[in-house]
DNA sequence: CGCGCGTTTGACATGACTCAAATGCTGTGG
DNA sequence: CCACAGCATTTGAGTCATGTCAAACGCGCG
């Protein structure tokens, strides 16, 4: 069990992106996975102008949270962030984890109220769409809606199959899904699928995962045991993904 | 423990709303809750013009299925349904029940594929809006693009709730949450929000929740001697929603 | 009227949780 | 730069809520 976390060469990760805030859409290199993609080059422009690129959040800080006025949306531009939303007697649920090129902050359209909150996992920066600004530009961009519709469509067939995973699979199931489908949006981005670093606390992935820590604890030393992958701290580099996929349900 | 299940005047249910096909969007009663919800009369006429309102759906049957082509959403109009989405393994979960004005199929859109089934729980009836005459109409009717945005966040931040309960509540939380979403459902319908049908199994709701089917049957028992609740077959009276309203968690 | 499925109830098994404690890592201040 | 404090992670032991298996019941459909 050796240790490491930070300056190790061998996982990269999304930290690094583009701080730089002055990338506009044109150059970013989340172009293919992010809202503009099928925009004209004069409509990209325009949709620019509307985008405010923030300084970048520090790890816990708070992108935004219930109490907050609604006023924006967000895409992750480096970086990652979870979102959380809580029950009365305190109890909380994690409720997605965003990467670059993801959006945050779309259950809060309706009733224009944030539903959740959003918190930066390391430091972090986001491209900020004031809401008003996107729905006026909407009206001239059918294709801008088009967009937006389909990332609020993406994101309730993740949900759905969120409930899959909840609702039915057991522990181990529930950890191989959650490895690959990790693994799968790091190799979006051009990171390695099998190599990545978990921003999150075992913490996060339990809750997310509606689990307790040490059960995720416990699986992952087995997964390791077995051979499936190897454990670095919060590093992770997955051995077999065949043998993974068929632990999936 | 009485027996009854479709001729007691107590239980008003949804399946009697309006099978009249030829009512449109200006005299239907469901006009506050759907789609429609501010628009202008003349956008109103136009958005009628591509509905197409579908012969009634009698109970078991598909609305459709992930092996159909992507078209249409849908819009219970009376009755309801079901979605459902598969594991590899054949397990499968419940994602959701639909009630009149409420839109089915919305997480199709990315991908244009239905990603999940859609099934009637009793005789139905849905009006069918055609993807692409809708994004048409998108296009001169930013109203409408909102409307629509709106709905898709409503039911992502629905989702995000049964996450909640999912992940963290017991099965006690999850049954008094359950019926109080219900009641609610109902009341907004303008039916007793006290007292009503279940018109799903309670296979169904045990699978939606994430428990087994003995587990809901002996809550319910429970509820009903601690005179939360009567159970009449499939109908539900809420005897005391204040303390169902303290078990939600 | 009778068959079959959905529902209820009981007895038992178990996966995952809770509690507890050791160990390791991280970030801070001296 | 190092040492310490505090939090995160791991590991173990025991419990419990909920699942599984089994059987009786009753309603609903043909």
């Amino acid at each position: 069990m050796a240790q490491m976390n930070n300056v190790t060469p061998l996982f990269k990760d999304m930290a690094k992106l583009e701080h730089d805030h002055r990338v506009a859409c044109q150059e970013c290199s989340l172009y293919r996975l992010c809202l503009p993609l099928g925009l004209h080059n004069k409509d990209l422009a325009q949709l620019d102008k509307i985008i405010k690129r923030s300084q970048s959040h520090k790890r816990g800080e708070a992108l935004f949270t219930t109490e907050h006025a609604f006023k924006s949306l967000y895409v992750v531009r480096s970086g990652s962030f979870k979102t959380t939303i809580s029950a009365t007697n305190g109890r909380e649920q994690v409720t997605g984890f965003y990467f670059p090129g993801e959006f945050i902050g779309l259950d809060a359209l309706y009733q224009e109220s944030y539903q959740s909150n959003a918190q930066a996992l390391e430091t972090s920066s986001v491209c900020e769409l004031p809401f008003d600004s996107l729905q006026e530009l909407g009206k001239d961009m059918p294709q801008l809606q088009v967009q937006l519709l389909s990332r609020l469509s993406k994101e309730l067939s993740g949900d759905k199959s969120l409930m899959l995973l909840l609702g039915k699979k057991t522990a181990d199931e529930k950890l191989a899904t959650f490895l690959l489908s990790f693994s799968k949006r790091f190799s979006d981005r051009g990171f390695s699928a099998t190599e990545f670093h978990l921003t999150m606390s075992r913490g996060d992935i339990a809750n997310h995962l509606g689990l307790a820590v040490e059960t995720v604890s416990r699986v992952f030393s087995r997964f390791q045991e077995e051979g499936l992958i190897t454990i670095l701290g919060k590093g992770i580099v997955l051995r077999d993904i065949a043998k993974i996929k068929g632990l999936c349900g």
